[in-house]
Parts: C-alpha cells; sequence; structure tokens
DNA sequence: TATAAGTGTGAATCATGATTCACTTTATAG
DNA sequence: CTATAAAGTGAATCATGATTCACACTTATA
C-alpha cells in the first residue's frame, strides 16, 4: 500500500532541522535574539513560516535550541581551558583560572554580538530561562576549579558556589555588557589586551586573595 | 476672553504626574517591568488609558520616568554609604566599601523584586539603555571610591573603571540574579547574612589583594 | 454666561509577529 | 500507476498591547 519513512528520508529531515538551527543561529550572531523572528529565519534558510512549525513546536523551541547550540561549543572550550587533559606537568588553578577567563574573554570579543546575545541581551522570559542553565554552565566550572585550588591550599578559604557566579558577573558586566548594548567602536588591539588584563588581575586577587 | 493655566491647575497635574508615577512604579515593585502595561497602570491608578498619554508621550518615556524615580533613592542610599559625611574620625576606604556593599545587599533583599527588575529582568530595549545608566550610577561610587583608596595607598594599582563595573557585575549575579528569576524560597537570616558575608569577602579581595 | 484651553474617556485602530490550516507537492511501497 | 504519509506553502488569523481621537466635561477669563 503506502509510505514508510526511509533512512534517507530522515537524514534529509535531520539535514533540514540542523540548517534551520544554523541559520536561526547565524541571525542571532548578527542581530541578536532582537532580529530572530520566524519570518527571518524562513526568509533566510528559503523556507515558508509554515515549515519552521513542521521542525520547532514554537518560537520558544526554537529559542532554546539556538542558545543550547551556541552554549555548548563555548561552554566546552571554556571547560578545556579549565581542565585540561592531565599531563605530565600538571597545571596550577591559578593558571588554569587565567586560562578559562582568557579563553572566554578572547572568543567573547571576537563575537561580540553573540556573546551579548547569549549573556546580557534583553530576551523574553522564555529564552532567559535557558540563559540562567548557560551562566550556570559557567559557573559550574569555575566553581569546581575553585574547590581544587581551595583543597590544594592555591586559594583561601571561600564559597566556590559565590565566587564562581562573582566570576561570570564579572565577565559579564566587564566585557560583554559594554561591548554589545551600543554601537561603541571597537577597541583597538592595545587597548582590548589591556581590557582582558584588568580583568583577569580583579578576578585573580578575588580568587587567590594576593596581590598581584 | 480666555483661559489660562493657574498655580492652583498646575499643582493638580503635578500631583496626577506623580501620582500616574506611583502607581506605575508600584506595579513594577510587586510585578517587574513585565506586568507594567499602559493599561494596568491606568486601572489601578483608576484613569483611563487615554489619560496617561495626556502625561508621558509614550510607553518608553514612562518606563523611563519609573526607573529614575526608583534609580535616584537607591543610589542615593549607597552614596551615602560610599561617602558619609565627613566626622572627626574619617573611614577608611575599606570600611566604605564595605558598608556600600552592604547597603546595596540589604535593600536588594528587602525589595528583592525591585532590585531585579532594575539590575536584570529582561525588558524592551528602551528601558534597557536606562538601566545603563543606572548601572553606571552604581559604578561610579564605587569608582570614586576606588580610585581614591589607590591613592591612600589603601588599595593597590588598578583600574577603576574596570573593578567598578566588576563589582556590580559580582552584586548582580550573586545576589540580585538568583533571587528574581524564579520563585526561590527567600533565604532565612542566617543563609542572608552568611551571602551577604561571601560577596563581601569576595569584593575586598579582590579590590584589596589581601586575604580577608 | 460665553468662549477658550485643558483634562478625561475608552472604544477603535495599529503594529508586530507568532501560529494555524487547507491545499499542493514529493517520496515510498505495492 | 495508485494510494498514503510526510514535507512544504503562505495567506489568513490571533494575540498582545500600545496608541489615537472624537467627544464630553472642567476650569479660567471677560
Amino acid at each position: 500500500m503506502a509510505y514508510r519513512p526511509t533512512e534517507k528520508t530522515k537524514a534529509r529531515r535531520a539535514a533540514q532541522h540542523e540548517h534551520l538551527l544554523r541559520t536561526a543561529l547565524a541571525i542571532v550572531a548578527k542581530e541578536g535574539f532582537q532580529g530572530l523572528t520566524i519570518s527571518a529565519v524562513a526568509q533566510e534558510a528559503n523556507v515558508a513560516t509554515g515549515t519552521l512549525y513542521k521542525y520547532f513546536d514554537s518560537k520558544a523551541a526554537l529559542c532554546t535550541e539556538v542558545f543550547k547550540l551556541a552554549t555548548e561549543k563555548e561552554v566546552n572550550k571554556v571547560q578545556q581551558a579549565a581542565f585540561p587533559a592531565p599531563t605530565s606537568q600538571p597545571l596550577p588553578c591559578r593558571q588554569r583560572l587565567i586560562n578559562a577567563i582568557t579563553t572566554f574573554a578572547q572568543r567573547a570579543i571576537q563575537a561580540r554580538k553573540l556573546a551579548y546575545a547569549l549573556i546580557a541581551e534583553p530576551v523574553d522570559p522564555m529564552v532567559d530561562t535557558q540563559r540562567l542553565v548557560y551562566r550556570q554552565a559557567y559557573a559550574d566550572i569555575y566553581s569546581e576549579l575553585i574547590a581544587e585550588g581551595i583543597k590544594a591550599k592555591e586559594f583561601p578559604m571561600q564559597s566556590p558556589a559565590v565566587s564562581s557566579a562573582a566570576l561570570v558577573g564579572v565577565i559579564a558586566e566587564t566585557l560583554i555588557a559594554p561591548l554589545g548594548r551600543d554601537q561603541q567602536p571597537p577597541l583597538d588591539m592595545e587597548g582590548e589586551q589591556k581590557l582582558i588584563n584588568d580583568i583577569k588581575q580583579f578576578c585573580l586577587r578575588a580568587v587567590t586573595g594576593l596581590p598581584t
């Protein structure tokens, strides 16, 4: 009689799903969540608006998936910086903290609009919930690193939960918020290095309790 | 011939303006900017929607005024904590920093919904611009205090602009963001003190570069 | 009291953008 | 080729909430 989904059609469906998702991500990276409308995605992806709804239950669902996609990659990079594959010569926590912050900062500056969208851009509450998860993912990395540093006596006693959230706040406010809001001219290379360095020093003092 | 505004009518107009503004503020304090709609304000204030437009050019203008009203009071309190009226025995910068942070934290916990609305709630871009001003007002206080502390050799060399923004970020992320998003049960008195203390320690280490 | 200007009204209108759905097209199995 | 299920279409519909405006009511001068 009839029709039955096959490997080929399943693959096509998955490919389309990915295509739409990446199109949406590109829009967010260029214009922020403000520019992420169903019709914009449809237009950019050369499909009709209705098609989007064959792949995503709602705009909220789409936003969530976009958020996840963007998040995973970024968080992974920072995770690797904080917890590198073990080598013969293990790095001290202090150095790994520096690496994590620098990695985050540099990637954020590279894709400032995206970083702003993920961290700070005002978005509707549905997406904001997802953002909480995202920030927590970062905080968890720092939290683990700080706990390790305390145990190793590298860092003084402190609440890893509070300190890690604080670090996320520092970075969000110093680095990302000013970048994204308006069209402030981008910093030159030199100013950028100085900014990252100032942030790094602040975070180090805060976590280590030592003058830098 | 004709009509001319008089003292009495001007006063009435000013009173009405204030009444509407305070009504709007009350809504924000209770429900956040999410609940701030023209019709909600009208209803609460017992006027028609059209009346709002006799007093405010647009919703954006109303939001801006609400923001300012709420802001000024809060910023003033912190300002006073950071720069108290000079006494015979001037306080060290370190202590004034502690006072400023504590003041902010306690007021935020008192009126958590309002604090969340002002600092972190996702709002439309028009209001977000105003928020930038608000955060900057806080940052300016810290910035001046830090600069003074550096000059007095209480604090090590650092960028006051970066450190002050970082402090705002710390407070926003650790204190306010977790409070406002969902309906997390409020902390008990003890947990609250511990949280404030952890934040205080973090900030002190960051600014002074000394173990606490 | 007559006239001009200001204030208040709230239903109607707009604007934006998500969501639906009747219909067309495409892919698969017999 | 034919029947069936899925994918794609896009104009029409909904939902939300800001904004307008023709009209009624008040207040201040002459």
